[in-house]
DNA sequence: GAAATAACGTA
DNA sequence: CGTACGTTATTTCA
């Protein structure tokens, strides 16, 4: 066998080449936005993804410590003893890299009581005698004594990881002078400072190889160590002990018990889609196309390329009544996909466990269908809503809603919802959706047809369902379900909003705006983009002179509150104008917008996300009609334009008020905060009478205002630093102010304590309902990862709650509006407030209908308070 | 042209 | 060094 023709094994020390990629990289620019740092997983990915470039092996494993134990430190406790702890910086990022090497398929190797360096040993000698080249890459020094004419040592240079030095025998030679397997006896003679191994006084490597050659081997020297000479032939005798012992573990093992041989790491196909996911989650960007190159892979190709492609039953193509007939037939939950081209229909697919059908969507179809749509029988769906739309505009209200995985899958992981069918089926069945390449015109592959969709949604469902823990189905079935209805109702139903308002609103804005863009450069002398942070931070730093503000990552903050600050310390005109230029040119902004989405009905029809949030919240885009502005007296004329639509009276608006407070009382049981909700009495003024130990009647605006930012601040996890940021008090007032309120309201401080402790120990927080978000990072060793983690997860349950809450008011208000043959309607949802277009004569039943709905959809130890509103418009209605 | 950044609106 | 979102304009990257 020749060279070229043996295999190639490339093994790796995982742990001490990430530690020098970790010294050598500069944190600040390998850190995520949310705090994990990356600098020792991308130092290391670089250089291997360039090791595994150029060396093409073709068997490939990585090894890892365990911990900082082995059997050396048992032998000898001072072994490495020296060494500090590695920093959490480093090591938090180890689990990571490991991940990256899984979705690489690259073999990740640990055992217990050994070091790395013993595994790659191990493999080394094993590939070795069965015939491969072998490549050993480690950047421990005591790795040399593996070096033989089939095993190459690559190391470090000392800058850092970028650039290997090649060890074969020759360059082992040259560089000590001695064969690479007596290496292990130069160090034993020298010490080893990094292992906290010393050795003998004054011997350096000069000496050690010069005796070493004189005697041939260490064994022969210490035979013969009293016939050295002079000061370093009496230290040797004097350490004699401690040489036996550097030796004894400086040998790497090289039979440690490993569940895998040689042959078992040839390397395998990367999972395309796991290093994009994992990539993505670290931020590495042109570090993508590299592994892509140097692993072979098609960046195109999507990671179930490999998987086993279940085939997929043909949908048996039936006419309307055939397919009403087998519709009828089927037993058991039955997959529904409707495709969709714009909004309209063009074709359905139904599918049993084993069968599909499916039909053009025509009006025959419709007309046969439609009684087993609006049926009971269930039925399963993938991104349901538009779907329900589509059928609500044929006439169809689907009933039987059983499923749908894309809600289904979100609940579960609610952080990284999988956004279609096909990450569902790589998922749940491990199989590949086929899809056709929308890049080619004449795709090689064919897309599943509705029918096979179905099938693929039904053995998802059910395959979903099997895993989903039962608190999490009933959030499904209870909340998620109903909610979904409802949505795609109000979705359907639109708001309308007055152009007219708008474009006048607009008008005055554009003018004013340009006004002030006018008087802001007279004030600095010449004309500047006001919208550029950027030309901002010229104008303001360097023309100027102003001082500083809080740091960006390119720069400093031109941000609302640091301009507000400015200005008080060092006033200058173009402060307030490009301030008002802001606020002007903002709402305009958002006016337009919204004009822009008024659609030919007069309406704007927006789109809520169900799966939008992480904590259970709806979120809405396209446009989002949930941050319409309301704080000031002016921006409230756009809420003016949403209006009541033509066959409507009114407008109602309901709210909660203060639900996230009421839900806290509920949970932590604080007496105080219940009594609180229970007296009637204004909730912060309640609150400061008892911090700061007044009657109600003398808690001033001051007083009331500090108790209100601390009781929100709680639902966020603020600190005294915020607080005190965020009332512009000194920072030990802060600090005095919450422990004044926790002396009086102590179960709430314990309540929080006690759900982020649990959430530590389950991996996730409930809500009231059982949705569950899970929280990995709250034992991350990052400590900014998981404070920010302890933030989110004190929130969670809270905020949750009040979302499931809403959801619950909201469906109910929807189906007893229906029940009771009204037709006013719900349109909106803004978290804690919904507006229902009322009709002429239904005042009194809608008004008492939702609030009822909302008062009692859930039983708290406290009420639930609604306010209700009634106006021509949103602004009117808003109090 | 896509992706990131800074800013800002809501609950 | 306060949670949860979406949108916009500008700037930077590939």
């Amino acid at each position: 066998m020749t060279d070229a023709e043996k295999p190639t094994l490339l093994v790796v020390d995982g742990h001490s080449l990430a530690y020098r990629a970790f010294y050598a990289l500069p944190v600040d620019n390998f850190s995520t936005k949310d705090g994990q740092h990356t600098n020792g997983i991308y130092g290391f990915l670089s250089m291997f993804v360039n090791l595994v470039k150029a060396e093409k092996p073709t068997h490939l494993a990585v090894a890892f410590d365990t911990s900082r134990q082995s059997f050396r430190t048992r032998e000898y406790s001072e072994y490495k003893a020296n060494r500090s702890e590695s920093p959490i910086e480093f090591k938090g990022q180890i689990p990571l890299l490991q991940d990256c090497l899984r979705a690489l398929n690259v073999p990740v190797l640990t055992k217990e009581e050994v070091e790395a360096d013993d595994i790659l040993a191990t493999l080394a000698t094993e590939a070795s005698a069965e015939g491969f080249s072998v490549l050993v890459c480690s950047g421990d020094r005591d790795t040399i004594q593996l070096v033989t004419d089939d095993i190459t040592l690559l190391y470090p240079n000392v800058q850092g990881v970028s650039q290997l030095k090649r060890y074969d025998t020759d360059a082992v030679v040259e560089k000590y002078g001695l064969p690479p397997a007596q290496y292990p006896e130069i160090a034993a003679l020298v010490g080893e400072t990094s292992d906290n191994l010393p050795g003998v006084p004054k011997v350096g490597e000069k000496t050690a190889v010069k005796w070493l050659t004189q005697w041939g081997s260490l064994e022969a020297l210490l035979d013969n160590a009293d016939k050295i000479t002079g000061v370093v032939g009496n230290n040797l005798r004097e350490h004699l002990d401690d040489v036996k012992r550097n030796r004894a573990l400086n040998r790497l093992l090289r039979d440690v018990e490993l569940e895998v041989g040689p042959a078992d790491l040839a390397v395998q196909p990367i999972d395309t889609q796991a290093v994009r996911d994992i990539f993505a989650r670290l931020e590495f960007r042109t570090l993508l196309p590299r592994v892509f190159d140097a692993f072979g892979a098609d960046p195109s190709a999507s990671s179930e390329e490999a998987r086993p492609t279940a085939t997929a039953p043909t949908a048996t193509v039936l006419d309307a009544p055939g397919l009403a007939a087998w519709a009828a037939d089927a037993a058991g939950p039955v997959g529904v996909t409707l495709t969709l081209v714009g909004s309209r229909p063009t074709r359905i697919g139904l599918a049993t466990a084993d069968a599909a059908a499916e039909a053009e969507w025509t009006d025959a179809v419709r007309d046969a269908l439609s009684d087993w749509l609006a049926s009971r029988a269930p039925k399963v769906f993938a991104a349901a809503k538009p779907q329900l739309k589509a059928l609500a505009r044929e006439g169809i209200v689907v009933g039987g809603i059983a499923d749908d995985v894309i809600l289904a899958g979100w609940l579960v992981r609610p952080s990284f919802p999988d956004k279609s069918l096909a990450d569902l089926v790589d998922r749940y069945l491990g199989e590949k959706l086929p899809e056709a390449d929308p890049t080619q015109l004449v795709p090689e592959t064919e897309g599943a047809t509705p029918g096979q969709l179905s099938w693929y949604v039904r053995r998802v469902s059910e395959a979903q369902r099997a895993d989903l823990p039962d608190r999490v189905a009933e959030v499904l079935d209870d909340i998620e379900l109903p909610t979904l209805e409802a949505l795609a109702d109000m979705e359907l139903a639109g708001v309308a909003v007055s152009h007219d308002k708008l474009a006048q609103f607009s008008g005055e804005l554009a003018a004013r705006a340009e006004e002030l863009a006018q008087q802001a450069y007279a004030s600095i002398g010449h004309e500047v983009n006001l919208g550029s942070p950027k030309q901002l931070q010229e104008v303001l730093f360097d023309e100027l002179q102003l001082p500083k503000t809080r740091k960006t990552k390119s720069g400093y903050t031109t941000d609302a509150a640091a301009l507000a600050d400015l200005q008080e310390n060092a006033h200058h005109p173009f402060l307030d104008l490009l301030l008002r230029h802001r606020e002007a040119t903002k709402l305009k902004q958002i006016i337009d917008a919204l004009d822009a989405a008024i659609g030919s009905d007069g309406r704007i029809h927006t789109t809520y996300v169900q799966t939008g949030s992480q904590t259970g919240r709806l979120s809405s885009t396209d446009p989002n009609l949930q941050n319409i502005p309301i704080r000031t007296d002016e921006s409230r004329r756009i809420r003016a334009a949403f209006e009541v639509g033509e066959g409507y009276e009114t407008l109602l608006t309901a709210d909660y008020s203060q639900i996230e407070m009421r839900i806290m009382a509920h949970l932590s049981g604080d007496p105080g905060l219940i009594e609180a909700f229970n007296s009637g009495e204004d909730l912060h003024r309640f609150v400061g009478s008892r911090v700061f130990g007044v009657e109600p009647s003398e808690v001033t605006p001051a007083m009331r205002t500090k108790v209100k930012a601390m009781s929100y601040g709680l639902v966020y996890g603020l600190s005294a630093f915020g607080l005190s940021k965020q009332l512009r008090i000194e920072q030990s007032e802060a600090k005095q102010l919450m422990l004044e309120y926790f002396a009086r309201f102590g179960a709430v401080r314990d309540y929080l304590r006690g759900s982020v402790e649990q959430a530590r120990q389950d991996g996730y927080t409930e809500t009231i309902f059982g949705r569950r978000r899970p929280f990995p990072d709250l034992t991350s060793m990052n400590r900014v990862l998981r404070e920010n983690a302890e933030r989110a997860a004190l929130n969670a349950p809270i905020q949750g709650s009040a979302a499931d809450i809403m959801k619950i008011a909201l469906f109910r208000i929807r189906d007893e509006l229906a029940s009771a043959g009204l037709r006013s309607r719900v349109l909106l949802q803004i978290h804690d407030e919904l507006v229902v277009e009322v009709a002429a004569g239904e005042w009194d039943a809608v008004e008492s209908i939702v609030r009822a709905r909302m008062a009692d959809a859930a039983d708290l130890s406290v009420p639930l308070d609604v306010q209700i509103g009634r106006g021509g418009d949103w602004d009117e209605a808003g109090h």
